[in-house]
DNA sequence: GCCTCCAAAAATATCGATATTATTTGACAT
DNA sequence: ATGTCAAATAATATCGATATTTTTGGAGGC
């Protein structure tokens, strides 16, 4: 029998926690782009088998962070100015299309979640960086999901972690605080919750321009 | 050094040969949507061991051809009228955006590739209905690959299989030749080489509408 | 009769080992 | 010296077996 040494009773299977930990690796910077992901060094950086490392790997590169080279194994995803260019002009598209529809679906419960995620990430900005991220990014996903539109919130959700790797590659986000993030964030919120479509995307869009032309002006440098 | 034209089985990788039959599987219905899929079962199918096809199974769940139920296996991903109109919203959506960025960066050598697909798939329409689908995928991607924007390719190329997965659920395309399928792809052709981005990105979408229309009715009924 | 619960069966997830393929190293010839 | 080739090395891809988990089926209680 083995020791139930889990000190972490959520994960369900070897394979998702792999998968979980190797995505903030990837995300965070912590394995850098381009860089040879090796089965075995993972298998003792993840302590876990090599299956479900590989498995793990698979689903990476249908989001797009893993690249998989034919019988040579794996890399973490390269970067580029234009591959980030690409993932905010579609983004901007994508969100758009997305708002729009969950405004024109606004309903009090949808409402309701929104206010609740706002404050919440509010809350966690106080705390650590790490817990401020999930809460944007279920803040930013709270205002897309009630388009009820599965496919398209998926892409939504691959290109905003695409995007957040790029803020954690470019010096941890130090400056991307000083700009007052909280400012828009309510000039979205409140939009929607008068379901203004028109202001709503305009906010969010200026929102996404702004971030991105300050990590493209520091990847030129 | 490498004049060999590899026309067929040039499968590299026991997961990347079972990742293709299982997507041509699924694309035609052969494997059902809503199907449970036993590795066992499918190991059999394809004379391969049990590491392929969980591998091919990941890379599929990613093109969402596949759900993963967590510690509960695979199926094929369900289908849905619901399912079918998004993802008709996005192709002309994103299809479109593709198609001008790629007109507006046109060139000869462009012009040269989309005569090319168009002509092979003319003549492909003449031979078995497997030779004209990969032609006709192959057409429509050439329209879209100018764009020079990899992942918003491969999001249509996603949705494009998507599609034809609907396609094919509706009687195999009986109809869908009857209509002139050749006229419109012509008039798109035209458009794309006169650079007229406005009357190609219409004549794309309304190709697209017009047959999302066919089999939407034929899912009703 | 219907529900609950436990044992048997089946299927999945994971591990350890092997075969295959890429990469490196170093000797040899030019 | 330099480039080529072959053996040694390292890493991947795949297999077979085991451990877990879910599902099934039936016996007993209400």
């Amino acid at each position: 029998m083995d020791a139930m040494l889990d000190t972490e009773g959520k994960e369900t299977s070897a394979t998702h926690g792999a998968y979980r930990k190797l995505r903030e690796m990837i995300l965070t910077g912590e394995l850098p782009p381009g860089q040879k992901l090796k089965i075995e060094q993972l298998r003792g950086m993840l302590d876990t088998g090599a299956s479900p490392v590989r498995e793990a790997l698979s689903l990476l590169t249908s989001d797009m962070l893993v690249e998989r080279i034919d019988q040579r194994g794996f890399r973490a995803a390269p970067v580029s100015k234009c591959n980030f260019e690409e993932i905010l002009m579609l983004r901007c598209n994508l969100e758009e299309t997305a708002l729009r529809k969950s405004i024109a679906n606004a309903n009090s419960a949808w409402e309701d979640r929104l206010v609740l995620r706002h404050h919440h990430m509010k809350k966690a900005s106080q705390k650590g960086a790490l817990d401020f991220e999930d809460a944007h990014k279920a803040f930013h996903m709270a205002l897309l999901d009630n388009a009820k539109l599965p496919l398209l919130l998926r892409y939504c959700s691959q290109l905003y972690d695409l995007n957040i790797r790029y803020r954690y590659l470019a010096a941890g986000g130090s400056s991307y605080k000083k700009r007052d993030i909280n400012a828009e964030h309510q000039e979205i919120l409140d939009a929607a919750l008068d379901r203004d479509a028109e202001s709503a995307t305009r906010h969010l869009i200026d929102h996404y321009r702004r971030t991105g032309e300050y990590l493209s002006s520091q990847m030129d440098s």
